[in-house]
DNA sequence: GCCGTTTTCGGCCCGACTGTTTTCAGTCG
């Protein structure tokens, strides 16, 4: 039994007890009882006997984790059920509607369900009930409405582009004496809802006036003293964007905060108030001395509290605080480190630029090498190359890697792994290649066996040295393929087979969690690359390092980091 | 329900905002 499953169904136990006017302790308690399986290394069906070593977990909850595993659920969860209407639990997920609200709703309407939720706030039955009005009514039916058109989550590029454009227009002002992203965009998650920004400021009225006259807003939804908050339209993007104003003093401890994530905060303040102390987004107060500490940057606020710097993308309670308390903390991977993307595809397939061109795009960019990997002959959508074709592409290499005497073109191939196992050149052909990726284009809907069986046979050729976008998953857009992620990774330690990192912001594959596993519990290594089509494409490589450093990547693990000699020998042969 | 350099009971992260009240409960990040 995967801890997914049994995170799921204490999450779920935790929805109805909430629902169910449980104690909101004990709630949060089975909260983070399924926090801690969610998170453990270990499949926790296979620490039964030792279940309260894991954070959180007491006499209590492992009784229940027990439960799930040799039943499959917990007998309380299946009793509130049959008490409470199945459909409460998503009403959660309303803005504004909390468990409270949603049982009273329930006790006094008998309301069950989104549909019967709508219908009572358009009769207007809710207003009159105690502790809600006209107005409760009224963000009752706006918050269905939003709810219903499902705004989804951007991309993180998507929202770089708009933020990037708000960045600008907010330097561009003197009132504005510090500005930085904050939130989920800073922490680089792969997708985003809001664009947060704190703003250091001593005159916070006039830097509202400022924020809402940019051309771009096309909706102000909120304008305080503290937070002004706005939609804007760039490129034809719409965001949310929520700014923070602070006093200069202010700024450091408001950047951590609303950085977050609210996971981290909420450890942070406990670790503070080992001290006696409380953390807030104005700074660290001491009741004994009554004064708030304030700094002058995020490392001072760390180390405040006897901590080292902590960068965002670690911020997710994801095991960092127990780093960084025992100093710990992984050295992640820097832009610096880069020396080379090693897959790309040129007009040869279906890339827009040619040879000459990608190579002195990725020289201007510092790089040492690139790989040309165009698609093979299989994939006939993408112009893939045949064995002859593939032949020139190696006399224009050749030619083009005349051109420099301080950077080598690697002659590559993204080759198709066959629905059936079969890789789409012969070993013969592959053996002359420096570099060979090989990935899955074709058949995304076989079963877990038959897909997994694809990749663990790809990696067992010995002239296969990657695999690019090990999950086929396209965010927003498409899953992954059924796979076996354990024996993946298992399968690349035996073969010492490379896995990809694709930086291209619809894939990011492998994702944040899987890099995190597969380092910790398999020791592997991994290439971070762009898959570019186009010299544009190369700029996508900060959202694979990004990527990288959430999957806590220090620059050991990631091969493009090799000087040419060494990545050469790391390489299969 | 969990937990302990304030240790076996009595707390459990903090402050702002909103809408409902007439001093506060509920929700959010």
């Amino acid at each position: 039994m995967k801890n997914a499953y049994i995170s799921a169904v204490l999450q779920q136990l935790a929805d109805f007890m909430e629902l169910n006017g449980e104690n909101p302790f004990k709630v949060g308690a089975y909260r983070r009882a399924a926090r801690a399986v969610e998170n453990s290394r270990v499949p926790v069906a296979e620490m039964m006997d030792r279940l309260e070593d894991l954070p959180g977990v007491g006499k209590g909850t492992a009784g229940v984790i027990e439960e799930i595993i040799t039943t499959g659920t917990s007998r309380q969860l299946e009793e509130l059920r049959q008490k409470l209407p199945s459909g409460l639990p998503d009403l959660l997920s309303l803005p504004g509607m909390g468990p409270k609200s949603i049982h009273a709703l329930y006790r006094e309407l008998n309301i069950t369900n989104l549909n019967e939720l709508k219908a009572a706030a358009e009769q207007e039955k809710i207003r009159s009930l105690p502790g809600f009005g006209p107005k409760k009514e009224l963000k009752i039916l706006e918050a269905i409405e939003q709810f219903q058109k499902r705004p989804e989550r951007r991309l993180l590029h998507e929202a770089m582009l708009v933020a990037t454009r708000v960045k600008d227009y907010l330097s561009d002002d003197g009132r504005i004496l510090r500005v930085e992203l904050a939130g989920s965009i800073r922490r680089r998650k792969e997708t985003i809802k809001d664009i947060d920004f704190v703003v250091a400021t001593r005159e916070p009225k006039e830097v509202g006036e400022y924020i809402v006259s940019m051309p771009e807003v096309l909706e102000i939804v909120n304008q305080g003293e503290t937070k002004v908050s706005v939609i804007v339209r760039v490129e034809g993007i719409e965001m949310n964007v929520d700014v923070r104003l602070v006093s200069p003093s202010q700024f450091a401890s408001a950047l951590h905060h609303f950085t977050g994530s609210k996971e981290h905060n909420v450890r942070i303040r406990q670790r503070a108030k080992q001290f006696g102390w409380k953390v807030s987004e104005y700074g660290i107060f001491d009741p004994e001395t009554e004064v708030t500490q304030t700094f002058d940057d995020e490392a001072a606020f760390f180390a405040h509290l006897g901590l080292p710097y902590i960068p965002p993308e670690l911020r997710e309670d994801r095991g960092e605080m127990e780093k960084a308390e025992r100093g710990k903390l992984p050295q992640l991977i820097e832009p610096g480190d880069y020396r080379g993307d090693l897959h790309m595809h040129t007009v040869y397939s279906d890339g827009a630029d040619s040879i000459l061109k990608m190579a002195r795009a990725a020289r201007e960019k510092g790089y040492e090498y690139i790989a040309i990997t165009d698609h093979s002959r299989f994939l006939k959508v993408a112009n893939g190359l045949t064995i002859e074709e593939l032949k020139e592409q190696w006399a224009e290499i050749d030619e083009v890697n005349k051109e420099f005497d301080d950077f080598t073109v690697l002659k590559g191939t993204e080759m198709d792994i066959l629905p059936d196992g079969r890789l789409d050149f012969p070993d013969e052909i592959l053996e002359q290649l420096d570099i060979v990726i090989a990935s899955i284009h074709s058949s995304f809907k076989q079963d877990e066996q038959t897909m997994t069986r694809r990749i663990v046979e790809a990696m067992e050729n010995p002239h296969v040295d990657i695999i690019a976008h090990p999950t086929g998953r396209l965010i927003n857009r498409r899953h992954a393929y059924a796979l076996d992620m354990d024996h993946i990774f298992q399968a690349a330690k035996d073969t010492g087979t490379i896995l990809e990192l694709n930086a291209n912001p619809h894939r990011l594959d492998l994702n944040d969690e899987y890099l995190k596993k597969a380092k910790e519990e398999y020791g592997l290594t991994f290439t971070i690359n762009t898959d570019a089509h186009s010299v544009e494409g190369l700029n996508n490589l900060p959202y694979g390092i990004a990527t990288a450093r959430r999957g806590w990547l220090e620059k050991g693990d990631v091969i493009n980091t090799l000087p040419l000699e060494e990545l050469k020998k790391r390489l299969k042969s």
